[in-house]
RNA sequence: GCGGGAGUAGCUCAGUGGUAGAGCGCGACCUUGCCAAGGUCGAAGUCGCGGGUUCAAAUCCCGUCUCCCGCUCCA
């Protein structure tokens, strides 16, 4: 299985689809860079997504925001709160929280652990017992028989003493906004001896107050513009609930740990989409967007039944999301994210609401109410998507006794829709394929001339890199005005006239999604 | 974060202290003319990077970076 993997990651790098970043200065650690035939796939994938959500639809609308915004967006939003203090794990309930703003407790003190009902309970006393080896006892939704450790604090929702350590967790990337250097005060602050006699959290304080009046941050997610300007987009476009912002683009993480290739990675593209609803109507609207987005991905795929929805558990929720399907596929190493489709009620808005001080809520004219929307969130991995595709195509079968690689990419996300190829570069072949290439980039059609080496390399090569159509001048061509148009993935050919060649691929390209 | 593996030509890899190699790919020419054909010639390597041991290091030692795998963590 992992096999597969390094086949792709190889043919990514030597076809250009996909190369580390930096390479030539040893890499970047989970950076990459989308070569030519690459950054093709991927706004192919994009601006199908666009079409579909945006295009074809009256309800949705799309923005192209900063990826730098305001602070206090983030304040808002809850993504800088531990920025600048050390957050623990709850290694029983998950519960992530402040060191400094936990109860507290001594060590060696009887201690009971408390959860919101039995059946919670008794998944904690699991846990307790398989991981840490303690054996507590139950007593309806309390557990009993714990013991403080060293730490002098517990986990201010269940009131466990297993906690991971202290950390801190910069999940966004810091930068600062302005043309002096958030040093220089930093440094001013030292020769006045403004930090003497600090440590530990004071000093950790102290330089972050320094820092914030030019601290920004790049956007972790794509989604808050969406309900930044969400009042905007209501007023400028007329816009009534229920309706939609999207947004493509770059966001950006310190994840914990990087892996499988583009899967995750600390610089990413997202598609997501902010669905404005009216509260009771969320549930209805959350079923749409799950069965819509399943059957997107489905519509480019060679295997359907690699993607699934499943459903977060209670316990995985996060705080602000009354329900949440995954989009998942069975990548090469297991099951894993695709797209996430959250139900996130209306707490952004609100929270929104409180930080800026505007009013967010919505005045439905026919019906006479006001209410703050409900929203139903699509947010794709665009990135990850390339990566599902690549693997979805990738397939190797025997001809002849030789190996045959192909990428059977849906026509509409492959990068070169068509080849165009003189069988051999004698007797006038070459002059008339420039002829039947050039109608093709007259239509703005990405085709590609290709005379290089014997035909049979050719039609392999394009099959590498996903192109489904191989169009051949011979001999015949000059003396009947046609040529073969050769199909990827049966490799079979039927002869066409060379002048309706660019409508006929038109027409394949079309046929589908 | 912990443990394991890897890094030598564009790709896949061989090379265990003594002259840097193969296959594929790439370029030119010839041949050929519909599914990775053949021939001739050619270009291409800071052996990941830095330091050390040695007369001599791709090879041994230390550090470091990057990638992969497993666990952990994260959403």
């Amino acid at each position: 299985m992992q096999d597969l993997m390094k086949k792709i990651v190889s043919l990514c790098k030597r076809r250009g689809f996909v190369y580390q970043s930096s390479e030539i200065y040893g890499g970047l650690k989970s950076a990459y860079d989308f070569g030519p035939l690459g950054v093709e796939l991927k706004r192919n994938i994009m601006n199908a997504w666009w079409r579909d959500m945006v295009h074809r639809r009256e309800d949705v609308v799309g923005i192209d925001a900063s990826i730098i915004m305001h602070p206090r967006v983030w304040e808002a939003s809850g993504h800088l709160a531990g920025f600048a203090d050390p957050l623990v794990d709850c290694l029983v309930c998950k519960e992530r929280f402040r060191a400094d703003k936990a109860p507290t407790a001594d060590e060696g003190a009887a201690v009971t652990l408390t959860f919101a009902d039995k059946g919670v309970a008794k998944r904690a006393l699991e846990i307790v017992e398989k991981q840490f080896g303690v054996v507590l006892e139950r007593d309806g939704k309390d557990l009993k028989g714990a013991v403080a450790g060293d730490r002098g604090y517990l986990c201010p929702n269940c009131g466990s003493p297993w906690l991971s350590a202290e950390r801190q967790f910069n999940l966004m990337f810091r930068s600062s906004l302005g043309a002096t250097d958030a040093m220089d005060g930093v440094a001013e602050a030292i020769e006045q001896g403004a930090l003497e006699g600090l440590a530990g959290r004071d000093l950790r304080a102290k330089l972050d107050e320094l820092m914030k009046p030019s601290a920004v941050y790049l956007r972790p997610e794509t989604a808050q513009a969406m309900f930044v300007q969400y009042d905007n987009v209501l007023q400028s476009m007329s816009m009534k609930v229920p309706f939609g912002i999207a947004q493509m683009g770059k966001s950006f993480r310190n994840e914990i740990t990087v892996e499988h290739f583009i899967f995750r990675s600390v610089e990413f593209e997202q598609m997501e989409m902010e669905f404005f609803c009216e509260p009771g109507t969320d549930d209805a609207w959350m079923d749409y967007w799950r069965d819509e987005r399943m059957k997107w991905w489905k519509k480019f795929a060679n295997e359907p039944d690699k993607f699934r929805l499943r459903p977060h558990e209670p316990d995985e929720l996060a705080h602000y999301a009354k329900g949440c399907y995954d989009v998942e596929y069975l990548y090469p190493w297991g099951w894993g994210e695709l797209e996430g489709i959250a139900n996130r009620t209306d707490y952004d808005l609100g929270k929104h609401a409180k930080y800026s001080g505007q009013k967010l809520d919505y005045f439905d004219p026919t019906e006479r109410k006001r209410y703050v929307p409900y929203v139903i969130e699509p947010a794709a991995g665009a990135t990850r998507g390339l990566l599902v595709y690549l693997i979805d195509a990738y397939h190797e079968e025997e001809v002849d006794g030789e190996t045959r690689a192909v990428l059977r990419l849906h026509p509409q996300l492959a990068p070169i829709k068509v080849a165009v190829l003189p069988l051999t570069k004698k007797d006038g072949l070459p002059e008339l394929a420039r002829k039947v290439v050039d109608a093709f980039f007259r239509r703005g059609i990405n085709a590609k001339y290709d005379e290089q080496h014997s035909i049979g390399k050719r039609y392999r090569r394009h099959d590498e890199i996903g192109t489904p159509w191989c169009l051949t001048i011979d001999p015949q061509s000059l003396e009947d005005g046609t040529i073969t148009i050769r199909d990827r993935d049966t490799m079979e050919q039927r002869r066409i006239a060379i002048d309706g060649a660019v409508r006929e691929v038109e027409d394949l390209l079309h046929q589908e999604a």
